[in-house]
RNA sequence: CGGGGAGUAGCGCAGUCCGGUUAGCGCGCAGCGUUCGGGACGCUGAGGUCGGAGGUUCGAAUCCUCUCUCCCCGACCA
């Protein structure tokens, strides 16, 4: 076909709002054009790369025993209570009703599917194991789309969900996922590292991404030089100093004025910053009133303190609360605070003799200690994993690179199963719960993943 | 949701502060001609509710009010 027919012109010029390369380069190419916010049309040549990238992942997971179908984009809500994320999820789903007023959503993801299919097709333990999967639109109404294909709200995914009698069944099909998916981004040309990860909204066990490094990534990953570990920042754990062993110093107040950061205030006491114990506040979804303290050398990772604390959304408290639990903003410690629940990182437990806040402004404590000065309701890692803290194995300084998630494995277990009494009956005749894990890679994101790998200053340079 | 920016021809922009011919420029597009073994050139031309609504004014792309959309940073989310 002579290129004059080709449905999508290039343009000798990006549009104005373009920043990516992948964005830029897929829309001169004329490959990508946009309809509204995170919403694209593939012309005939994007479709074509993107169509190829998913026959890569087509045929790696036919592989491994995956079944390929296809479930529907709209659902009935009824599925999506029964799994409790009709009211778990946010504003992320779309929610709408059908003209007999009947609840619906638009599928951002398909267990809850899969779950309602498996119960009805699934009775024997001779059925399973069981591999099943799609590449179907998702829509998510992100409260912020960018960066072109990298990350939209309408996008294709290949979702696959395995079905097993077991966690050895399931540990199988999940290392089956991960070396398919390091054959898949692999022949797609990309350089991408594996990393654990949150279960998030998944639920479930474990969980592992592949994150393609860009400069343009949204995730940090932290990487060990020595190549046993890497984590995404959200879990990342970090070799912690030892304990430091010395005599608890009697505690003393101290005026300290005008000391609100802890870099003022380990300034003005002579202290390094590993001396001093930094109070962070939030107020939980349950309403409870989080009091998270850590070494001043280290920040809060919310996502862990998340954990930690049950909540499932965290949101930073304002001056009135925290004057409500008698804590002063600047000057905060846990020592005499009330109605709250204090979350203690673990650096804390192992550090005497700290400078912490005196709750009143102008003042801090000195040789603060938990268990004689203040009690902790939980003491947990809650601390971000940042370049240069050591490896957890081996502890050699990480490195931390921007990173693309273009793939995730979950282990689900029977998180689903159980709210849908997806069940099969074993060889003793005994109803047991199904045990799967769902997979995931956007086809449209790999494609422009790899756009954002491979180019150069005049365009694109895709992978033979 | 908070902060910032932008909507003028298919794309990139100027004009807006300081209201006043038929709203311009480059690229692209069409016709004609020239050229043609590496994205060629010339002439001619088509194409615009100046994001939308309301207001001020003799007169609004330009001033005022409201509104929609898009982009960036953050929050958020995976």
């Amino acid at each position: 076909m002579r290129m004059a027919h080709l449905f999508g012109r290039t343009l000798r010029e990006a549009p104005g709002d373009v920043e990516l390369p992948s964005h830029k380069y897929m829309i001169r190419a004329g490959m990508i054009r946009p309809l509204g916010a995170g919403i694209y049309s593939l012309l005939p040549l994007g479709w074509r790369v993107v169509r190829k990238v998913e026959q890569v992942i087509r045929e790696e997971i036919d592989a491994i025993g995956g079944q390929e179908m296809l479930m529907p984009v709209v659902h009935p809500a009824d599925v999506w209570k029964e799994s409790g994320r009709y009211e778990a999820v946010g504003p992320e789903m779309t929610r709408f009703k059908d003209r007999g007023d009947r609840d619906m959503v638009l599928a951002m993801t398909h267990e809850e599917v899969v779950a309602d299919l498996a119960r009805q097709e699934i009775n024997s333990y001779r059925q399973l194991p069981m591999l099943v999967y799609h590449i179907q639109t998702k829509w998510r109404d992100e409260p912020r789309a960018r960066g072109g294909l990298i990350r939209v709200r309408e996008f294709t995914m290949k979702d696959s969900y395995s079905l097993d009698l077991d966690e050895a069944g399931l540990d199988l099909q999940y290392r089956n996922h991960w070396y398919a998916y390091e054959r898949i981004f692999r022949r797609c040309g990309l350089d991408y590292v594996i990393v654990g990860a949150d279960t998030g909204m998944m639920g479930g066990s474990a969980s592992h991404e592949y994150m393609a490094l860009s400069e343009y990534g949204e995730d940090l990953v932290l990487i060990c030089p020595n190549g046993d570990y890497a984590a995404n920042q959200e879990v990342a754990l970090f070799k912690r100093d030892a304990k430091v062993n010395e005599p608890l110093l009697p505690m003393e107040e101290v005026a300290t004025p005008d000391t609100t950061t802890i870099q003022k205030l380990a300034d003005f006491m002579g202290v390094p910053l590993a001396r001093t114990a930094k109070a962070v506040f939030f107020v939980g979804e349950s309403g409870d009133f989080i009091f998270a303290v850590i070494r001043g050398d280290l920040d809060v990772n919310e996502t862990k303190l998340r954990k930690a604390t049950g909540e499932r959304t965290l949101t930073p408290a304002t001056v009135e609360q925290i004057h409500a639990i008698g804590a002063e903003a600047g000057y905060g410690s846990p020592v005499g605070v009330r109605n709250c629940r204090v979350i203690v990182d673990e650096s804390i437990r192992d550090t005497p003799n700290l400078v912490a806040g005196a709750n009143k402004v102008g003042y801090h404590l000195r040789n603060t200690n938990l268990g004689r000065d203040y009690q902790a309701d939980v003491v947990a890692d809650i601390a971000s994993a940042v370049a240069g803290l050591p490896c957890p194995h081996c502890g050699a300084p990480m490195i931390a690179e921007r990173a693309i998630e273009v793939g995730n494995i979950f282990k689900l277990g029977t998180r689903y199963s159980e709210s849908f009494g997806a069940t099969y009956l074993d060889a003793n005749g005994d109803s047991k719960p199904i045990v799967m894990g769902s997979y995931g890679i956007g086809s449209g994101r790999v494609t422009a993943t790899i756009a954002e790998q491979h180019h150069d200053d005049k365009g694109l340079i895709w992978p033979a």
